[in-house]
DNA sequence: GTTCGGCCATATCATTAAGGTATCAAATCA
DNA sequence: TGATTTGATACCTTAATGATATGGCCGAAC
């Protein structure tokens, strides 16, 4: 089995593009160092290294394995020195859950004022979806975790940390593309490019039942994984389709995002954590997540 | 040296919270994981299990440790496992690395579009600073940069891929909260919250010059290391500030945002390439990092 | 073209460290 | 308190890492 011992010899290797100036490097002799090498190739099914080129050069799959281990080796060192600070320091850590659309903004901003008050606490950071999150709860990995409705539970607190609304995305050559905004109804009357559940199963359950609640039959005359590909699909003509407000800032040629003026579905960020979590720096954290302030309808 | 086996190990262990079940499920005997855990524990300086409690328990360290285990195993295997498909099928991987801003949005947008057209391709994602990543670009670690100004080089092709402008953050009682803009001259009649060195040099100097090329004589009250926190002063009274506009969206209590009217200063998200790349791969990117279209003045 | 030197691979031996067995001590529970 | 579960200790075995010796290949220099 693959170890941590493979990725410094390789990457000793990677560096010194030489294997007996690595081996010194690593203070042992050079065979040894090519046999593990060879272990390490075996192991990922590819060469490393282009051999019999002098001076030694990299694979593309070498080249790729250099970054990653880097960061590999770098983060097992971080996680140790993490918990020996854990442990001696009797400091503490935090969990945290996320779906990918949290980091557009929202996570790195509460993080950042996080670490400044409490830097000696350590933070793990998983992207995970919600009902990942959900479970991660139960288990006590994560304190929390920021997720895109719809949970129905109870089992957990809940709240709100960031509105947003969705919006209608429009062919720019569309009648209405300069309307100051448009009704819900106009789903109906279009085409409609809508999601699979591949990548964002909750977003898509929640379109689903929005619609049904709202009594709208789509026409659906495409499908795509992500909001920022149904743009590319409505400015392609293929119809219009429904995506978060605040992609509205970002602008993009060929499209115009409408708010909708009747019933504008929300879509909110929220929170989810265990009741009566005592730590206080969870506290604090909550209260930074609050004090953040886009919790109100725009 | 602690390996990985220690690691996996340990997980066993956290998970099973029993050596003698956990030892089974390694397929090794209960003295020898108890060894290799104690070896561990003596690595990382501090306990991970509270011992002598039926049934076993995490300290604190373990339950971090947990996390930072799964996540640590995890990365590794994808790591090989993209090496070898890269060595294998021929395949490719694009590095790339990026400030910090970058992830508000821009980074998640790009890359959703292009795993989408190359889902083939591994790509290697590192936050670095931005004079990290010139040395990456020179040591062809990274094909890739994105960064903030104020980067002076034709070492490199440069090309900014998202535009944004500088505004001014007032305290929402100032009496031009309720203007509708305002000129770039007030920073000269208001304590300003100034940005220090530490997490951000590169916005710290852009700064600094931007007011030394406009003849701007700064007070400085207070200084902060993020944007999020000057908002944080601003709201508090300590002064004005300068901040991206693109943080007026997030909308935050106790302070307004106003652009600048008279000479807004940019604030432009650049990409920093090796010139003549020749791979089509990235060609692809480079594309999908154009036609994002926020690369024009709002 | 031939030779020399650098460099990596292979083969074999030595040593270290992981894994196994037997047993004990401590805590839990009846 | 005695039986049982469970983790720690001591000691031995085995496997895998590391060292030494050596051979072959490639490139550079003459």
């Amino acid at each position: 089995m693959a170890e941590l011992r493979h990725l410094r010899y390789f990457l000793a290797v990677a560096e010194e593009l030489n294997f007996t100036r690595a081996a010194e490097r690593l203070r042992i002799a050079q065979p040894p160092l090519s046999r593990q090498i060879r272990d390490l190739e075996g192991d990922i099914g590819a060469p490393l290294f282009d051999r019999g080129t002098h001076p030694l050069r990299l694979t593309e799959a070498g080249q790729f394995l250099r970054e990653e281990a880097r960061e590999l080796l770098a983060s097992f060192d971080r996680a140790l020195e993490g918990a020996g600070r854990i442990g001696t320091r009797n400091a503490g850590w935090i969990g945290i859950g996320f779906v990918e659309s949290a980091m557009y903004g929202f996570l790195p901003k509460i993080l950042g004022r996080f670490r400044q008050q409490h830097p000696e606490i350590e933070i793990n950071l998983t992207e995970m979806s919600a009902d990942q999150q959900l479970i991660a709860l139960r288990d006590r990995r994560i304190h929390v975790g920021f997720l895109r409705p719809h949970i129905e539970t109870d089992e957990f607190e809940q709240e709100v940390v960031q509105f947003d609304t969705l919006a209608i995305a429009l062919q720019s050559t569309h009648p209405l593309a300069t309307a100051e905004s448009v009704t819900l109804d106009l789903l109906e009357r279009e085409p409609f490019v809508a999601y699979g559940g591949r990548l964002r199963p909750n977003f898509c359950d929640y379109l689903r039942r929005l619609c049904r609640d709202a009594g709208i039959k789509l026409q659906v005359a495409m499908q795509v994984d992500q909001p920022e590909t149904a743009l590319g699909a409505v400015a392609a003509g293929y119809g219009i389709s429904l995506v978060p407000q605040s992609l509205a800032g970002q602008g993009r040629e060929g499209v115009v995002i409408k708010p909708i003026s009747d019933r504008p579905p929300p879509h909110p960020l929220m929170a989810l954590y265990r009741r009566n979590e005592p730590s206080p720096v969870f506290q604090d954290l909550l209260t930074i997540v609050r004090t953040n302030n886009c919790a109100s309808p725009s």
